[in-house]
Order: C-alpha cells, then sequence, then structure tokens
DNA sequence: CTTGACAAACCGTCCAGACGGTATCTTAAT
DNA sequence: ATTAAGATACCGTCTGGACGGTTTGTCAAG
C-alpha cells in the first residue's frame, strides 16, 4: 500500500526505468551487479514489480539487448540514408556509430554494459545472430576484406574504450577513422 | 583419511591442475561456471584443499590472470627477438599471438576465459596495467598511428574469434594479417 | 467488477569462505 | 642415522548470506 502503490501508474516509464537502472549498475558494479534485488530496488519498485514486467531474468537481460541493437539498428539505418556510395556503406555506418560512442551520453552505458551481456552465453549467442543477419543482408555491398577489416579495427576500439587500456587522442582517432573510411571503400 | 590425503603430495601440480580445471569450466559453462566447489571438485580436491592455495575465489582469477600474461609475455619476446627491425616490432610480436590462438590447442580456453576475465571489474584494472606497461616501454618503437590500428584490428578479430561472431577464411585471414603487418611498417 | 500494476513476505538453492582436523614433508639437533 | 618439532598440504563440515523465483494480497483504472 505504500507510495508506488499509490502513484499514477505508468507501465511503461517503470520498464524504462528497469532497464536503465540494470544498465547503469551493471556499469558501476560489473555484471555480478545486476541482480534482482538491486535493480528493483535503485528502480524505486519491489522485486514482484520487477518480475511483473520480466518474468525472470533472462527476460530482463534480453530486454536490454533489445534496447542496444534497437537502438544500434535505427542509428545505423539512419546514417546509411545519407551515404551515396553504395560500396561499403554498412561498414561505414557502423565505423560511425563506433566512434561517436565515445561522445554521447548513453556510451559508457553501452559499453561496459556490453560486456557484460557478453559474458552470458546466450545472449553472446543473440549477438552472433546481429552480426550474421546484417553480413547476410550486406553481403553484396560490405563482404570485402578492405570492410571487413576497418570493422574489426572499429571493434578493436571500442574495446578498447570499454576497457579505457588505450587513451586515443582526438587528432589520432579521426586520422584513425579516415583511414578505416578508406578502406571500406576499397 | 581417505585416498588424496594418503597420495603422495604435489603442492605445485595440484596448483596447476586447479587452474587449468578453472580455465576448462569458464570455457564450457561460462563466467557463472567457475565456482569453488565445480572447480575443486573437478581437479579432484576438496573446496578446502582449493582455498588452500588460493586464500578466495579472487586470488584463483588472478592466478589465471597471471597464468594468461604470463604465457602471452614469453610469447611476445620471442617473437621480438626474430624480428630484426625494430619499428612496430613488439606490434608484430602482438599479431602473430592473436593470430596463432586459432590453431593452438589452448587458444579457446584462453578466449572464453577472457572474457570472463574482462568482465570483473578488478581484472580489467590488471589488463589496463599490462596495456600501459606495454605501450610504455615500447613507446619508442609502438606508438606510431599505424601500430595502434593495426593492433586495434587484431583486437577486433580476437573478438570475433571469442564470439565467433564472424566467419573469416583462412586466405582472408593470411591476407588481413599481410595488411596489418604493412600498417605496422608506416 | 474485472484486470493490470504493483507490494511484501517467503522458499529452496547455491555459494564463498571459516574452521578444525589429519596426513605428509622438511629440518635440524642429537 | 634417528627422531622430535614444526611447517606444509590437504580433508570434510558447517554457516551465513545472497539470489532467483513463487505466492498471496492490495489498490487503482477502465
Amino acid at each position: 500500500m505504500s507510495l508506488a502503490h499509490h502513484r499514477r501508474k505508468q507501465p511503461e516509464l517503470v520498464r524504462q526505468q528497469l532497464l536503465e537502472v540494470a544498465a547503469r549498475l551493471s556499469l558501476e558494479q560489473g555484471a555480478a551487479g545486476v541482480t534482482l534485488d538491486a535493480v528493483s530496488q535503485a528502480a524505486g519498485v519491489s522485486k514482484g514489480g520487477l518480475l511483473h514486467h520480466f518474468p525472470n531474468k533472462m527476460a530482463l537481460l534480453d530486454g536490454l539487448f533489445d534496447d542496444l541493437t534497437g537502438k544500434l539498428d535505427r542509428t545505423i539505418e539512419q546514417e546509411m540514408r545519407s551515404d551515396p556510395v553504395a560500396h561499403g556503406r554498412f561498414t561505414r555506418a557502423y565505423l560511425s556509430c563506433v566512434f561517436a560512442m565515445t561522445d554521447e551520453t548513453d556510451a559508457q552505458g553501452w559499453q561496459v554494459l556490453t560486456i557484460a551481456l557478453l559474458s552470458e552465453p546466450q545472449l553472446r549467442a543473440r549477438w552472433r545472430l546481429w552480426v550474421a543477419d546484417h553480413a547476410d543482408e550486406f553481403v553484396g555491398t560490405d563482404s570485402s576484406a578492405g570492410c571487413l577489416l576497418a570493422r574489426f579495427a572499429a571493434d578493436g576500439l571500442w574495446l578498447a574504450d570499454i576497457l579505457k587500456s588505450h587513451d586515443v587522442d582526438q587528432p589520432t582517432r579521426q586520422a584513425m577513422r579516415a583511414h578505416l573510411i578508406a578502406l571500406s571503400l576499397q
């Protein structure tokens, strides 16, 4: 009967809040920090409330994954529309996303979260599927060795960002980007 | 008084066995599969025995990490000795290691294990340190944008291998390697 | 008044680590 | 060469807590 019970019901907002909190927790405490108790409490919802929206923990992680790939897909699609050259178009859009991740607000969230997600075998499989689907869709334009290499390099940079292992200054970063774009065109 | 109590004591071997089993378990069952019970049982040692060698779980993971980076360091050092060109020497050795990982016996172990390790914040920090140390040591020869990019690309390939997300055939692989070696020289 | 959106208490399991013990090894004085 | 005295390498049990999930109840909106 306390608090949230009496507030205006807003299921969609609560659902969003739960996903957001789950992402933040995985950022701050690693994958192990994402427990039903912690997430629900941090979101100001009871555990029962959380389990109402996501019937089990895997569903919560799946929700996170969907959120992530959904945003990524939309950004890529948008980026591709403004690229006149067909060859390597998807690769360049992918590059844009990765290079943009440093500045974006929710970039850090994505990053550490992703590592956490990838440590879950089931979610690894889903990521595999995502990659396979896109490789398939753009096999005509983005399957050259140059494109593949460019995307690998972007992944490496992305990994370095996640781990904060390298410290790449902005000029170098831009030079690398230019180099990779050139690669995607050959 | 049972069995292992009476066998010849062989601390170093048992220690090695424990690390090996831990790596195998993380490969087969993901990070969550590495529990003290599972590791000790699979290694034919009691949990008490395990905790004798590694006072807590973190120490076990640290041991794994040391094992990994130790082997990596030795391989890199060896590879560097057979490279006459100074510029980018470390980068090329690093490339060799990454490209060799597909064929090596314990490669799979390394790979999935590494993902598990990277999801642990403390171990991420140690990896950060490893990178920083090496970047520092070879700042004179391997800090060019080309070298950095080559290493990033290798990391991307390595990540793809881990996730089995891409399927890169051997010819493409070799072409990529040649390309990256050229990058390390410029 | 039915249904969806929660709350709150509870359960079974699993897991990290503590603890007290026992067997084997090493060392050094005899 | 013996052997006592410690150090080292284990074993087996227990516990406290965390965690995923269930169940039952309550309130509010349509």
